[in-house]
DNA sequence: AAGTGGTCTAGACCACACT
DNA sequence: GTGTGGTCTAGACCACTTC
Protein backbone atom coordinates (compact mmCIF):
# COMPACT_ATOMS: atom_id res chain seq x y z
CA UNK A 1 0.00 0.00 0.00
CA UNK A 2 1.12 3.62 0.40
CA UNK A 3 1.35 6.52 -1.73
CA UNK A 4 -0.25 6.50 -5.60
CA UNK A 5 -3.48 4.05 -5.69
CA UNK A 6 -4.78 3.46 -9.31
CA UNK A 7 -7.06 1.65 -10.54
CA UNK A 8 -6.60 -1.58 -12.48
CA UNK A 9 -7.23 -0.86 -16.50
CA UNK A 10 -9.03 -3.63 -17.85
CA UNK A 11 -6.56 -5.48 -20.41
CA UNK A 12 -9.59 -5.14 -23.55
CA UNK A 13 -8.35 -1.47 -24.09
CA UNK A 14 -5.28 0.13 -25.56
CA UNK A 15 -3.41 1.68 -22.73
CA UNK A 16 0.00 0.32 -21.75
CA UNK A 17 0.32 -1.53 -18.21
CA UNK A 18 3.28 0.02 -16.19
CA UNK A 19 1.04 1.93 -13.93
CA UNK A 20 2.77 2.56 -10.81
CA UNK A 21 5.65 4.10 -12.67
CA UNK A 22 5.53 7.59 -10.99
CA UNK A 23 7.36 9.85 -13.59
CA UNK A 24 3.81 10.99 -14.75
CA UNK A 25 3.50 10.14 -18.36
CA UNK A 26 2.29 12.94 -20.64
CA UNK A 27 -1.28 11.73 -21.59
CA UNK A 28 -3.47 13.99 -19.19
CA UNK A 29 -4.09 11.46 -16.49
CA UNK A 30 -1.62 11.75 -13.30
CA UNK A 31 -1.39 8.37 -11.07
CA UNK A 32 -1.45 10.57 -8.26
CA UNK A 33 -4.81 11.54 -8.71
CA UNK A 34 -8.09 10.94 -6.68
CA UNK A 35 -9.42 7.29 -7.90
CA UNK A 36 -12.71 8.65 -8.85
CA UNK A 37 -10.58 11.09 -11.69
CA UNK A 38 -8.89 8.10 -13.00
CA UNK A 39 -12.46 6.04 -13.07
CA UNK A 40 -13.92 9.48 -14.79
CA UNK A 41 -11.05 9.21 -17.28
CA UNK A 42 -11.61 5.84 -18.01
CA UNK A 43 -14.81 5.94 -18.62
CA UNK A 44 -14.35 8.74 -20.81
CA UNK A 45 -11.53 7.10 -23.45
CA UNK A 46 -14.41 4.54 -23.28
CA UNK A 47 -16.75 7.27 -24.92
CA UNK A 48 -14.64 8.77 -26.95
CA UNK A 49 -13.21 5.39 -28.31
CA UNK A 50 -17.29 4.22 -29.12
CA UNK A 51 -16.60 0.95 -26.95
CA UNK A 52 -19.72 2.10 -25.03
CA UNK A 53 -22.05 3.91 -28.01
CA UNK A 54 -24.74 6.16 -27.26
CA UNK A 55 -28.16 5.29 -25.69
CA UNK A 56 -26.69 2.08 -24.47
CA UNK A 57 -26.18 1.43 -20.62
CA UNK A 58 -22.89 0.97 -18.62
CA UNK A 59 -22.01 -1.85 -16.36
CA UNK A 60 -23.78 -1.51 -13.11
CA UNK A 61 -21.89 0.61 -10.57
CA UNK A 62 -20.96 -2.46 -8.62
CA UNK A 63 -19.97 -4.36 -11.47
CA UNK A 64 -17.65 -1.27 -12.61
CA UNK A 65 -16.03 -1.27 -9.42
CA UNK A 66 -15.34 -4.75 -9.20
CA UNK A 67 -13.84 -4.34 -12.55
CA UNK A 68 -11.58 -1.43 -11.84
CA UNK A 69 -10.85 -2.07 -8.25
CA UNK A 70 -12.63 0.18 -6.18
CA UNK A 71 -15.70 0.73 -4.75
CA UNK A 72 -19.21 1.29 -5.49
CA UNK A 73 -18.80 4.84 -4.10
CA UNK A 74 -16.14 5.79 -5.86
CA UNK A 75 -17.50 4.46 -9.33
CA UNK A 76 -20.46 6.54 -8.59
CA UNK A 77 -18.48 9.26 -7.67
CA UNK A 78 -17.41 9.29 -11.06
CA UNK A 79 -20.39 8.78 -13.33
CA UNK A 80 -21.71 11.63 -11.18
CA UNK A 81 -19.33 14.33 -12.52
CA UNK A 82 -19.78 13.02 -16.06
CA UNK A 83 -23.46 13.13 -15.63
CA UNK A 84 -23.05 16.56 -14.14
CA UNK A 85 -21.58 16.98 -17.28
CA UNK A 86 -24.69 15.42 -19.36
CA UNK A 87 -22.17 12.89 -21.18
CA UNK A 88 -24.20 10.19 -19.04
CA UNK A 89 -27.42 10.02 -17.81
CA UNK A 90 -28.99 7.63 -14.92
CA UNK A 91 -32.31 5.76 -15.23
CA UNK A 92 -33.87 4.59 -11.57
CA UNK A 93 -33.78 0.94 -11.21
CA UNK A 94 -32.70 0.45 -14.86
CA UNK A 95 -28.89 1.45 -15.23
CA UNK A 96 -26.96 4.37 -16.10
CA UNK A 97 -26.73 5.02 -20.29
CA UNK A 98 -24.32 7.09 -22.51
CA UNK A 99 -26.32 10.61 -23.62
CA UNK A 100 -27.27 11.01 -26.92
CA UNK A 101 -27.59 14.17 -29.02
CA UNK A 102 -31.93 14.53 -29.19
CA UNK A 103 -33.87 17.52 -30.11
CA UNK A 104 -34.49 18.47 -26.22
CA UNK A 105 -31.01 17.92 -25.38
CA UNK A 106 -29.85 20.29 -28.04
CA UNK A 107 -32.59 22.86 -27.12
CA UNK A 108 -31.48 22.29 -23.91
CA UNK A 109 -27.70 23.26 -23.97
CA UNK A 110 -26.46 26.47 -25.88
CA UNK A 111 -28.29 29.18 -26.88
CA UNK A 112 -32.41 28.68 -26.38
CA UNK A 113 -34.15 30.49 -29.14
CA UNK A 114 -37.11 31.58 -27.86
CA UNK A 115 -40.50 34.19 -28.32
CA UNK A 116 -41.67 36.89 -25.81
CA UNK A 117 -43.63 34.72 -23.78
CA UNK A 118 -40.38 32.26 -23.21
CA UNK A 119 -42.23 29.26 -25.25
CA UNK A 120 -39.50 27.26 -27.14
CA UNK A 121 -39.47 26.72 -31.11
CA UNK A 122 -38.43 24.28 -33.21
CA UNK A 123 -37.47 25.93 -36.43
CA UNK A 124 -37.84 23.88 -39.67
CA UNK A 125 -34.21 24.01 -42.05
CA UNK A 126 -34.45 24.69 -45.67
CA UNK A 127 -30.34 23.93 -47.29
CA UNK A 128 -29.03 26.35 -49.61
CA UNK A 129 -26.08 24.78 -50.54
CA UNK A 130 -23.61 22.36 -49.37
CA UNK A 131 -20.28 21.23 -51.35
CA UNK A 132 -16.73 20.91 -50.42
CA UNK A 133 -14.90 24.41 -50.33
CA UNK A 134 -11.33 25.31 -49.61
CA UNK A 135 -11.43 26.41 -46.27
CA UNK A 136 -11.67 30.91 -45.26
CA UNK A 137 -9.32 32.13 -42.67
CA UNK A 138 -11.52 31.96 -40.01
CA UNK A 139 -12.35 28.29 -40.22
CA UNK A 140 -8.64 27.43 -40.23
CA UNK A 141 -8.32 29.64 -37.13
CA UNK A 142 -11.81 27.88 -35.46
CA UNK A 143 -11.56 24.59 -36.48
CA UNK A 144 -7.09 24.00 -36.33
CA UNK A 145 -6.95 23.67 -39.98
CA UNK A 146 -3.90 24.14 -42.18
CA UNK A 147 -3.79 27.15 -44.53
CA UNK A 148 -5.05 25.37 -47.61
CA UNK A 149 -7.15 22.43 -45.75
CA UNK A 150 -10.52 21.36 -47.53
CA UNK A 151 -13.93 21.84 -45.36
CA UNK A 152 -17.54 20.98 -46.52
CA UNK A 153 -19.79 23.95 -45.77
CA UNK A 154 -23.27 23.71 -45.77
CA UNK A 155 -25.71 26.79 -45.84
CA UNK A 156 -29.23 26.76 -44.60
CA UNK A 157 -32.14 29.65 -43.75
CA UNK A 158 -34.18 28.14 -40.57
CA UNK A 159 -38.14 29.26 -40.40
CA UNK A 160 -39.75 29.61 -37.53
CA UNK A 161 -43.75 29.12 -38.03
CA UNK A 162 -42.76 30.27 -41.84
CA UNK A 163 -40.81 32.91 -41.24
CA UNK A 164 -37.25 32.79 -42.43
CA UNK A 165 -35.32 33.98 -38.81
CA UNK A 166 -31.58 32.24 -38.97
CA UNK A 167 -29.09 31.97 -41.16
CA UNK A 168 -26.79 29.20 -41.06
CA UNK A 169 -23.35 28.32 -42.38
CA UNK A 170 -21.87 25.06 -41.11
CA UNK A 171 -18.20 24.25 -41.48
CA UNK A 172 -16.29 21.04 -40.63
CA UNK A 173 -13.34 19.49 -41.88
CA UNK A 174 -13.74 17.51 -45.09
CA UNK A 175 -10.65 14.52 -43.82
CA UNK A 176 -12.92 14.18 -40.78
CA UNK A 177 -15.86 14.30 -42.09
CA UNK A 178 -15.60 12.25 -45.60
CA UNK A 179 -19.35 12.77 -47.40
CA UNK A 180 -20.81 14.74 -45.21
CA UNK A 181 -23.76 16.20 -47.16
CA UNK A 182 -22.93 14.19 -50.44
CA UNK A 183 -26.34 13.18 -52.84
CA UNK A 184 -28.29 15.84 -50.64
CA UNK A 185 -28.35 12.92 -47.52
CA UNK A 186 -28.68 15.87 -44.51
CA UNK A 187 -30.10 14.15 -41.38
CA UNK A 188 -31.95 16.57 -39.30
CA UNK A 189 -30.37 16.03 -36.16
CA UNK A 190 -26.38 17.09 -37.16
CA UNK A 191 -24.87 16.02 -33.75
CA UNK A 192 -26.63 12.61 -34.28
CA UNK A 193 -25.19 12.28 -37.57
CA UNK A 194 -21.48 12.62 -36.43
CA UNK A 195 -22.49 10.56 -33.74
CA UNK A 196 -23.84 7.92 -35.48
CA UNK A 197 -21.99 8.10 -39.15
CA UNK A 198 -18.62 9.09 -37.63
CA UNK A 199 -18.19 8.21 -34.14
CA UNK A 200 -17.41 11.58 -33.05
CA UNK A 201 -18.85 12.52 -30.18
CA UNK A 202 -19.76 16.46 -29.18
CA UNK A 203 -19.64 17.43 -26.00
CA UNK A 204 -19.88 21.16 -25.31
CA UNK A 205 -19.91 24.32 -26.95
CA UNK A 206 -18.07 28.23 -26.92
CA UNK A 207 -20.10 30.18 -28.27
CA UNK A 208 -19.72 33.97 -28.50
CA UNK A 209 -22.50 36.95 -29.65
CA UNK A 210 -22.33 40.16 -31.47
CA UNK A 211 -24.41 42.46 -33.61
CA UNK A 212 -23.97 43.03 -37.29
CA UNK A 213 -25.79 44.71 -40.06
CA UNK A 214 -27.20 42.57 -42.92
CA UNK A 215 -25.42 42.37 -46.24
CA UNK A 216 -27.52 42.61 -49.24
CA UNK A 217 -27.78 39.06 -49.50
CA UNK A 218 -28.27 38.06 -45.85
CA UNK A 219 -31.11 40.67 -46.21
CA UNK A 220 -32.72 38.90 -49.55
CA UNK A 221 -32.27 35.60 -47.59
CA UNK A 222 -33.91 36.90 -44.06
CA UNK A 223 -36.23 39.07 -45.72
CA UNK A 224 -35.66 42.31 -44.07
CA UNK A 225 -33.85 45.89 -45.20
CA UNK A 226 -30.19 45.43 -45.95
CA UNK A 227 -28.20 46.85 -43.25
CA UNK A 228 -30.57 45.98 -40.25
CA UNK A 229 -28.78 44.32 -37.27
CA UNK A 230 -28.61 40.70 -37.06
CA UNK A 231 -27.31 38.78 -33.75
CA UNK A 232 -24.72 36.74 -35.17
CA UNK A 233 -23.40 34.10 -33.07
CA UNK A 234 -20.34 32.03 -33.63
CA UNK A 235 -20.12 28.88 -32.14
CA UNK A 236 -17.39 26.20 -31.97
CA UNK A 237 -18.08 22.54 -31.21
CA UNK A 238 -16.15 20.78 -29.09
CA UNK A 239 -15.32 16.67 -29.12
CA UNK A 240 -14.99 14.40 -26.05
CA UNK A 241 -11.49 14.64 -26.42
CA UNK A 242 -11.38 18.48 -26.69
CA UNK A 243 -10.76 18.94 -30.58
CA UNK A 244 -12.92 21.57 -32.34
CA UNK A 245 -14.88 20.06 -35.03
CA UNK A 246 -17.58 22.14 -36.72
CA UNK A 247 -17.79 26.14 -36.51
CA UNK A 248 -21.05 27.35 -37.06
CA UNK A 249 -21.91 30.96 -37.72
CA UNK A 250 -25.82 31.59 -37.24
CA UNK A 251 -27.16 35.06 -38.28
CA UNK A 252 -30.75 35.60 -36.90
CA UNK A 253 -33.02 38.13 -36.85
CA UNK A 254 -34.18 38.78 -33.25
CA UNK A 255 -37.01 40.97 -33.81
CA UNK A 256 -39.41 38.70 -32.65
CA UNK A 257 -37.23 35.71 -31.12
CA UNK A 258 -34.49 35.89 -29.19
CA UNK A 259 -32.17 34.18 -27.63
CA UNK A 260 -32.28 33.39 -23.70
CA UNK A 261 -30.03 31.96 -21.02
CA UNK A 262 -30.14 31.06 -17.57
CA UNK A 263 -27.10 31.44 -15.70
CA UNK A 264 -25.59 31.19 -12.02
CA UNK B 1 -37.08 3.63 11.39
CA UNK B 2 -40.33 3.67 9.55
CA UNK B 3 -41.12 6.37 6.92
CA UNK B 4 -40.26 9.83 6.60
CA UNK B 5 -37.25 10.52 8.28
CA UNK B 6 -36.71 14.36 8.76
CA UNK B 7 -34.01 17.05 10.27
CA UNK B 8 -34.04 18.38 13.88
CA UNK B 9 -34.79 22.07 13.10
CA UNK B 10 -32.62 23.80 15.56
CA UNK B 11 -34.67 26.04 17.68
CA UNK B 12 -32.87 29.22 17.45
CA UNK B 13 -35.06 29.79 13.86
CA UNK B 14 -38.40 30.48 13.50
CA UNK B 15 -40.33 27.51 12.19
CA UNK B 16 -42.43 25.46 14.36
CA UNK B 17 -41.74 21.91 15.40
CA UNK B 18 -43.60 19.33 15.22
CA UNK B 19 -41.60 18.14 12.37
CA UNK B 20 -42.15 13.98 12.58
CA UNK B 21 -46.19 14.91 12.92
CA UNK B 22 -47.07 13.34 8.90
CA UNK B 23 -49.27 16.22 7.46
CA UNK B 24 -46.63 17.66 4.95
CA UNK B 25 -46.80 21.38 6.09
CA UNK B 26 -47.52 24.16 3.50
CA UNK B 27 -43.91 25.98 2.90
CA UNK B 28 -42.17 24.26 0.10
CA UNK B 29 -40.11 21.68 1.68
CA UNK B 30 -41.51 17.91 2.26
CA UNK B 31 -41.00 15.33 4.94
CA UNK B 32 -40.75 13.09 2.49
CA UNK B 33 -37.71 14.69 0.89
CA UNK B 34 -34.05 12.62 0.92
CA UNK B 35 -32.67 14.50 4.00
CA UNK B 36 -30.05 16.22 1.79
CA UNK B 37 -32.63 18.05 0.42
CA UNK B 38 -33.65 19.04 3.36
CA UNK B 39 -30.41 19.97 4.99
CA UNK B 40 -30.10 22.41 1.74
CA UNK B 41 -33.06 23.88 2.22
CA UNK B 42 -32.26 24.38 5.97
CA UNK B 43 -29.39 25.51 4.88
CA UNK B 44 -30.72 28.02 2.47
CA UNK B 45 -33.31 29.33 4.19
CA UNK B 46 -30.25 30.39 6.74
CA UNK B 47 -28.49 32.66 3.91
CA UNK B 48 -31.90 34.07 2.44
CA UNK B 49 -32.18 35.20 6.63
CA UNK B 50 -28.56 36.37 6.25
CA UNK B 51 -28.07 34.44 9.29
CA UNK B 52 -25.14 33.33 7.55
CA UNK B 53 -23.39 36.23 5.98
CA UNK B 54 -21.29 36.49 2.76
CA UNK B 55 -17.85 35.61 3.00
CA UNK B 56 -17.67 33.79 6.54
CA UNK B 57 -17.39 30.66 7.19
CA UNK B 58 -20.47 27.38 8.12
CA UNK B 59 -20.03 25.29 11.05
CA UNK B 60 -17.89 22.37 10.12
CA UNK B 61 -19.54 19.60 8.48
CA UNK B 62 -19.33 17.38 11.61
CA UNK B 63 -20.83 20.30 13.45
CA UNK B 64 -23.84 21.15 11.30
CA UNK B 65 -24.11 17.17 11.04
CA UNK B 66 -24.97 17.09 14.89
CA UNK B 67 -27.09 19.71 14.94
CA UNK B 68 -29.37 18.75 12.17
CA UNK B 69 -29.04 14.89 13.46
CA UNK B 70 -27.63 13.41 10.22
CA UNK B 71 -24.50 12.41 9.28
CA UNK B 72 -21.22 13.99 8.22
CA UNK B 73 -21.72 12.75 4.27
CA UNK B 74 -25.16 13.45 4.29
CA UNK B 75 -24.37 16.97 5.72
CA UNK B 76 -21.51 16.47 2.73
CA UNK B 77 -23.77 15.84 -0.12
CA UNK B 78 -26.05 18.93 0.55
CA UNK B 79 -22.93 21.64 0.93
CA UNK B 80 -22.17 19.68 -2.71
CA UNK B 81 -25.44 20.64 -4.23
CA UNK B 82 -24.96 24.55 -3.63
CA UNK B 83 -20.82 24.85 -4.15
CA UNK B 84 -22.22 23.47 -7.86
CA UNK B 85 -24.50 26.39 -7.69
CA UNK B 86 -21.87 28.57 -6.52
CA UNK B 87 -23.92 29.61 -3.36
CA UNK B 88 -20.68 28.10 -1.48
CA UNK B 89 -17.14 27.39 -1.89
CA UNK B 90 -14.70 25.07 -0.08
CA UNK B 91 -10.95 26.03 1.19
CA UNK B 92 -9.42 22.20 2.32
CA UNK B 93 -8.64 22.58 5.38
CA UNK B 94 -10.35 26.09 6.01
CA UNK B 95 -13.66 25.57 6.08
CA UNK B 96 -16.74 26.08 3.72
CA UNK B 97 -17.89 29.61 2.92
CA UNK B 98 -21.09 31.37 1.67
CA UNK B 99 -20.16 33.02 -1.64
CA UNK B 100 -19.75 36.49 -2.26
CA UNK B 101 -20.45 38.27 -5.07
CA UNK B 102 -16.50 39.84 -6.36
CA UNK B 103 -15.27 41.28 -9.26
CA UNK B 104 -14.10 37.62 -10.57
CA UNK B 105 -17.41 35.78 -9.75
CA UNK B 106 -19.40 38.41 -11.56
CA UNK B 107 -17.34 37.92 -14.71
CA UNK B 108 -17.38 34.29 -14.44
CA UNK B 109 -20.87 33.80 -13.97
CA UNK B 110 -23.37 35.14 -17.19
CA UNK B 111 -22.08 36.37 -19.90
CA UNK B 112 -18.61 37.70 -20.45
CA UNK B 113 -17.17 40.04 -22.48
CA UNK B 114 -13.77 39.30 -24.33
CA UNK B 115 -11.87 40.19 -26.80
CA UNK B 116 -10.98 38.29 -29.80
CA UNK B 117 -8.33 36.65 -28.53
CA UNK B 118 -10.48 35.54 -25.58
CA UNK B 119 -8.73 37.98 -22.89
CA UNK B 120 -11.52 39.77 -20.54
CA UNK B 121 -11.49 43.25 -19.94
CA UNK B 122 -12.95 45.23 -16.64
CA UNK B 123 -15.32 47.56 -17.83
CA UNK B 124 -14.51 51.24 -16.22
CA UNK B 125 -18.01 53.45 -15.64
CA UNK B 126 -19.51 56.47 -15.87
CA UNK B 127 -23.04 57.13 -14.50
CA UNK B 128 -25.32 59.24 -16.71
CA UNK B 129 -28.24 59.57 -14.41
CA UNK B 130 -29.64 58.02 -11.12
CA UNK B 131 -32.75 58.34 -9.29
CA UNK B 132 -36.48 57.21 -8.89
CA UNK B 133 -38.67 56.92 -12.10
CA UNK B 134 -42.39 55.70 -12.50
CA UNK B 135 -41.68 51.83 -13.72
CA UNK B 136 -42.10 51.45 -17.72
CA UNK B 137 -44.22 48.57 -18.73
CA UNK B 138 -41.42 46.62 -19.37
CA UNK B 139 -40.02 47.09 -15.75
CA UNK B 140 -43.14 46.20 -14.18
CA UNK B 141 -43.25 43.16 -16.52
CA UNK B 142 -40.14 41.65 -15.65
CA UNK B 143 -39.97 42.99 -12.06
CA UNK B 144 -43.33 41.88 -10.49
CA UNK B 145 -43.90 45.15 -10.10
CA UNK B 146 -47.89 46.80 -10.21
CA UNK B 147 -48.96 48.90 -12.30
CA UNK B 148 -47.98 52.86 -10.72
CA UNK B 149 -44.58 51.35 -8.45
CA UNK B 150 -41.50 53.45 -8.84
CA UNK B 151 -37.81 51.99 -9.66
CA UNK B 152 -35.18 53.65 -9.16
CA UNK B 153 -33.60 53.58 -12.70
CA UNK B 154 -29.41 54.13 -12.94
CA UNK B 155 -27.91 54.78 -16.54
CA UNK B 156 -24.12 54.26 -17.41
CA UNK B 157 -21.38 54.14 -19.68
CA UNK B 158 -19.25 51.10 -19.49
CA UNK B 159 -15.89 52.03 -21.17
CA UNK B 160 -13.18 49.20 -22.15
CA UNK B 161 -9.57 50.50 -22.41
CA UNK B 162 -11.15 54.09 -22.58
CA UNK B 163 -13.21 53.46 -25.86
CA UNK B 164 -17.21 53.56 -24.51
CA UNK B 165 -18.45 50.06 -25.26
CA UNK B 166 -21.93 49.93 -23.42
CA UNK B 167 -24.88 51.47 -22.22
CA UNK B 168 -26.54 50.19 -19.49
CA UNK B 169 -29.65 51.01 -17.47
CA UNK B 170 -30.07 49.21 -14.38
CA UNK B 171 -33.83 49.25 -12.35
CA UNK B 172 -34.83 47.85 -9.16
CA UNK B 173 -37.92 48.58 -7.32
CA UNK B 174 -37.56 51.31 -4.70
CA UNK B 175 -39.30 49.61 -2.40
CA UNK B 176 -37.16 47.63 -2.05
CA UNK B 177 -33.80 49.33 -2.43
CA UNK B 178 -34.42 52.47 -0.85
CA UNK B 179 -32.42 55.12 -1.01
CA UNK B 180 -30.25 53.33 -3.56
CA UNK B 181 -27.34 55.57 -5.32
CA UNK B 182 -29.00 59.15 -3.82
CA UNK B 183 -25.70 61.25 -2.94
CA UNK B 184 -24.77 59.51 -5.78
CA UNK B 185 -23.15 56.77 -3.78
CA UNK B 186 -22.60 54.19 -6.09
CA UNK B 187 -20.73 51.22 -5.16
CA UNK B 188 -19.00 49.61 -8.10
CA UNK B 189 -20.06 46.16 -7.16
CA UNK B 190 -24.06 46.09 -7.31
CA UNK B 191 -24.75 42.72 -6.73
CA UNK B 192 -22.33 42.89 -3.44
CA UNK B 193 -23.89 46.41 -2.20
CA UNK B 194 -27.30 44.76 -2.55
CA UNK B 195 -26.04 41.69 -0.30
CA UNK B 196 -24.26 43.83 2.16
CA UNK B 197 -26.48 47.03 2.46
CA UNK B 198 -29.77 45.64 1.80
CA UNK B 199 -29.88 41.98 2.67
CA UNK B 200 -30.39 40.56 -0.79
CA UNK B 201 -28.30 38.17 -2.61
CA UNK B 202 -28.63 37.59 -6.15
CA UNK B 203 -28.56 33.94 -6.69
CA UNK B 204 -28.94 33.65 -10.70
CA UNK B 205 -29.73 35.56 -14.01
CA UNK B 206 -32.11 35.18 -16.92
CA UNK B 207 -30.69 36.87 -20.10
CA UNK B 208 -31.88 37.40 -23.79
CA UNK B 209 -30.58 38.70 -26.37
CA UNK B 210 -31.68 40.43 -29.63
CA UNK B 211 -29.76 42.60 -32.07
CA UNK B 212 -31.18 46.70 -32.01
CA UNK B 213 -30.84 49.68 -34.67
CA UNK B 214 -28.57 52.32 -32.29
CA UNK B 215 -31.15 55.18 -31.61
CA UNK B 216 -29.57 58.56 -32.13
CA UNK B 217 -29.28 59.56 -28.46
CA UNK B 218 -27.57 55.90 -27.88
CA UNK B 219 -24.77 56.03 -30.71
CA UNK B 220 -23.93 59.76 -29.43
CA UNK B 221 -23.10 57.67 -26.37
CA UNK B 222 -21.21 55.08 -27.73
CA UNK B 223 -19.57 57.03 -30.23
CA UNK B 224 -20.83 55.53 -33.41
CA UNK B 225 -23.56 56.24 -36.38
CA UNK B 226 -27.47 56.34 -35.34
CA UNK B 227 -28.57 53.03 -36.76
CA UNK B 228 -25.24 51.09 -35.98
CA UNK B 229 -26.49 47.35 -34.76
CA UNK B 230 -26.10 46.94 -31.18
CA UNK B 231 -26.24 43.99 -29.17
CA UNK B 232 -28.75 43.89 -26.02
CA UNK B 233 -28.58 42.02 -23.45
CA UNK B 234 -31.68 41.99 -21.19
CA UNK B 235 -30.41 40.59 -17.71
CA UNK B 236 -33.39 39.55 -14.89
CA UNK B 237 -31.22 39.10 -11.46
CA UNK B 238 -32.97 36.36 -9.16
CA UNK B 239 -32.57 36.19 -5.34
CA UNK B 240 -31.91 32.91 -3.52
CA UNK B 241 -35.79 32.85 -3.10
CA UNK B 242 -36.48 33.08 -6.80
CA UNK B 243 -37.96 36.85 -6.61
CA UNK B 244 -36.86 39.11 -9.99
CA UNK B 245 -35.18 42.14 -8.41
CA UNK B 246 -33.05 43.71 -10.87
CA UNK B 247 -33.21 44.64 -14.61
CA UNK B 248 -30.52 45.15 -16.47
CA UNK B 249 -30.67 46.22 -20.17
CA UNK B 250 -27.39 46.44 -22.15
CA UNK B 251 -26.57 47.86 -25.37
CA UNK B 252 -23.27 47.07 -26.42
CA UNK B 253 -20.96 48.38 -29.40
CA UNK B 254 -19.47 44.66 -30.36
CA UNK B 255 -17.39 45.01 -33.15
CA UNK B 256 -14.00 44.80 -31.33
CA UNK B 257 -15.52 43.15 -28.00
CA UNK B 258 -17.89 40.16 -27.62
CA UNK B 259 -19.44 38.09 -25.68
CA UNK B 260 -18.92 34.63 -24.87
CA UNK B 261 -20.13 31.38 -23.23
CA UNK B 262 -18.96 27.95 -23.12
CA UNK B 263 -21.93 25.88 -22.91
CA UNK B 264 -22.11 22.11 -22.24
C1' DA C 1 -37.85 -12.04 -7.07
C1' DA C 2 -33.83 -9.96 -8.87
C1' DG C 3 -31.19 -6.13 -10.33
C1' DT C 4 -30.55 -1.34 -10.74
C1' DG C 5 -29.69 3.34 -9.02
C1' DG C 6 -30.79 6.48 -4.65
C1' DT C 7 -30.03 7.48 0.14
C1' DC C 8 -27.70 7.19 4.48
C1' DT C 9 -24.45 5.78 7.83
C1' DA C 10 -19.92 5.04 10.32
C1' DG C 11 -15.39 5.02 10.18
C1' DA C 12 -10.71 5.30 8.22
C1' DC C 13 -7.03 7.87 6.36
C1' DC C 14 -5.04 11.86 3.54
C1' DA C 15 -3.97 16.84 2.36
C1' DC C 16 -4.00 21.26 3.82
C1' DA C 17 -3.99 25.49 6.85
C1' DC C 18 -3.58 27.61 10.91
C1' DT C 19 -1.38 28.29 15.70
C1' DG D 1 -0.87 19.46 16.92
C1' DT D 2 -5.58 20.25 15.86
C1' DG D 3 -9.28 20.96 12.95
C1' DT D 4 -10.94 21.38 8.41
C1' DG D 5 -12.42 19.53 3.96
C1' DG D 6 -11.17 15.49 0.42
C1' DT D 7 -11.14 10.65 -0.62
C1' DC D 8 -12.42 5.92 -0.04
C1' DT D 9 -14.58 1.95 1.82
C1' DA D 10 -18.23 -1.40 3.33
C1' DG D 11 -22.60 -2.20 4.26
C1' DA D 12 -27.54 -1.26 5.01
C1' DC D 13 -31.95 -0.16 3.36
C1' DC D 14 -35.24 2.17 -0.03
C1' DA D 15 -37.52 3.02 -4.66
C1' DC D 16 -38.05 1.77 -9.07
C1' DT D 17 -38.12 -1.28 -13.20
C1' DT D 18 -38.43 -5.52 -15.38
C1' DC D 19 -39.34 -10.43 -15.27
Amino acid sequence: MAAGKSITIPKDTKSAGANRAGAKRAPVMSDRAPLYEQVGYFIRQRLIDNYWKPGTALPSEIELGKELGVSQGTVRKALDDMVADHLLYRRQGLGTFVSEYTDRRALYLFFNLMDEQGTRVLPENNILECGPRKASKLECDRLRLRANAKVIRLSRVRSLKGVPTILETISVSQRLFPGLGRDGNLPPHLYRHYQTEYGISIAKADERARAIAASDQQAAHLNVEPGSPLLEIERVAITLDAKPVELRVSRCETSVYQFCAERG
